[in-house]
RNA sequence: GCCGGCGUAGCUCAGCUGGUUAGAGCGCCUGAUUGUGGAUCAGGAGGUCCCCCGUUCAACCCGGGGCGUCGGUACCA
């Protein structure tokens, strides 16, 4: 190996991220713009803001230290100040209402959509880089402004081919789950202890009740033989969180009937319980139903910074890949943050809103096959026989690009047979082809490659195939209204 | 972060109880077919068997370390 070969780099991308190509994108596009559609619909507008931000605006710095906390991607600026890529578009709107809030209307209503990074481990649908579709309402504490959240997911899912009873919203109150911490005896100054308690609530669905229960006690063991450390509660403690995770059914008022009783009187848990009333109550006024927005107790959504309603949405079927069983994961999180603004203005803002995952909503309807085919107009490929003739190629071109249709030259170097070749994997709906023949009588051929796909699963002797049954010679001048008559063939 | 599986051609994967020339299918290239994508047939190109160190007469195979990847677990705005 030469020292050149040494210092050759292998072409790689880092870990989590990955390379999209035309059809990844295309189905992406389609999705985030049925997504913006419902948004606007509902009177959100469209903000985007820098993929950087300061780290303290991020508000991720370690405690008492000046070097970021894990799971950013954080450097320094040439003036030392340390800027984080942002990790959803949460943060970056408080700063931006902080900043601008009183040129904005009150209540602010945006959306954005975009990557985030986040510095973590990859998993199966996790990377590291990703896209969210946010929306959110600011200024306002009014609970129609949380019960729209669930009003504007069930038209994105519906508008997207997810039908009712293919997903599930799942609605909570963090007050609920402090009600009910409060009367298991957890006060608020526990907090280390309070949130090992909802770490294990946040385990149901993939735990499950006696994993949970393990959590909620002494601690669990996993299959690797890693050793979880438990909340340490007694067991009436956890027969209490256990009837409180249990307490899911599909009639909305009577979830909050049995969680008024659980928080035995807490002041906090009683207002969580009116909350939920109140927003069952706009939910049926817009119609969503229990087979759409559930109640459901065990819905934690992080341990960060909501502080009301949380919302979390799931897929109700199962979708295999490879013959394995594949976890989706939430599609959608989101949930009030009363206080977030706050810490840059010290005024109290209210603020709800929640954010669409589009890789894991897009692998979703993939792995079902319920993707729209790849949309992105195939370009019509001019062959090259004569290549003194450019000038004449490049007319044709210019010609279906004037009337509307994608079209390009072939470029490359190759023989007829190759160009031919080279329109068939580019997908190309027709090929254009005028050598000396065509030239002379003043027509070009027109060859409709996906015609031809098709007769070629029934021709299987080789004279019939040459007799090329998708072909039409038409009058050079008539070259866009032939096209265009093979392209409407197949639309 | 911790635990475990895996890493052989562009792709999917075989193979070797350690023995010198490492295979298949698909894909790719050339031709049969002076101007026709498919099918068929005949040829062909393509590999530091992830990297480093060690054991050995001999390592793709065994041992150690690293990297990558996949999965579980922890953390997660």
């Amino acid at each position: 190996m030469s020292d050149r070969d040494a210092a050759r780099p292998t072409p790689r991308i880092p870990r989590g991220f990955r390379d999209l190509f035309a059809a990844d994108l295309a189905a992406r596009r389609q999705m985030v713009q049925t997504i913006i559609g419902v948004y606007e619909r509902f009177g959100f507008e469209a903000l985007d803001t820098p993929a950087f931000e300061y780290l303290d605006v991020l508000g991720k710095f370690l405690p008492e230290s000046d070097t970021p906390a894990g799971g950013v991607f954080a450097l320094r600026d040439d003036d030392e100040q340390w800027m984080a890529l942002r990790y959803d578009h949460t943060a970056p709107l408080s700063r931006f209402y902080a900043q601008h809030g009183n040129r904005l209307t009150n209540p602010f209503r945006r959306y954005q959509v975009g990557p985030v990074w986040r510095q973590e481990k990859p998993g199966p649908g996790r990377f590291r880089e990703f896209y969210q579709c946010d929306f959110d309402t600011v200024g306002t504490d009014s609970m129609v402004a949380d019960a729209e959240i669930c009003a504007v997911v069930a038209t994105c899912f519906e508008a997207l081919g997810i039908g009712r009873g293919d997903y599930i919203l799942k609605v909570n109150n963090r007050k609920v789950l402090g009600g009910v911490l409060d009367a298991i005896g957890l006060p608020q100054d526990q907090s280390g202890g309070r949130l090992t308690v909802l770490r294990a609530i946040d385990k149901l669905d993939r735990l499950g009740e006696d994993g949970v229960r393990l959590l909620l006690g002494k601690g669990r063991m996993d299959a690797s033989g890693d050793y979880t450390r438990g909340a340490g509660l007694a067991a009436e403690q956890i027969e209490i969180v256990m009837g409180y995770l249990g307490a899911c059914v599909s009639d909305r008022q009577e979830v909050c009937g049995r969680l008024r009783e659980l928080v035995g009187g807490s002041e906090e848990g009683e207002e969580g319980v009116r909350e939920l009333e109140e927003i069952h109550d706009l939910l049926d006024a817009m119609d969503l139903g229990p087979d759409q927005v559930l109640f459901d107790p065990s819905v934690v959504r992080g341990l960060a910074y909501y502080t009301g309603p949380v919302v979390e949405a799931v897929l109700t079927f199962e979708v295999e890949e490879d013959g394995e069983k594949r976890e989706l994961g939430s599609l959608l999180g989101g949930g009030r943050y009363d206080d977030l603004v706050e810490r840059f203005t010290g005024e109290k803002i209210p603020a709800t809103g929640a954010s669409i995952g589009v890789d894991r909503l897009l692998a979703a309807l993939e792995a079902l096959g319920r993707l729209e085919a790849d949309r992105a107009e195939r370009p019509v490929v001019i062959t090259i026989f004569e290549r003194d003739r450019m000038a004449d190629y490049q007319r044709m071109a210019s010609d279906l690009r004037s009337a509307g249709i994608a079209a390009e030259l072939y470029l490359g170097k190759k023989g007829f047979r190759q160009q031919l070749k080279y329109a068939d994997k580019r997908d190309s709906p027709v090929a254009v082809i005028a050598g000396s023949n065509e030239f002379e009588g003043g027509t070009v051929t027109l060859k409709d490659l996906r015609l031809g796909k098709k007769l070629s699963r029934e021709i299987t002797d080789r004279e019939k195939w040459k007799e090329q049954p998708a072909q039409v010679s038409v009058k050079r001048e008539d070259l866009v209204s032939g096209v265009r008559s093979l392209l409407e063939r197949h639309s």
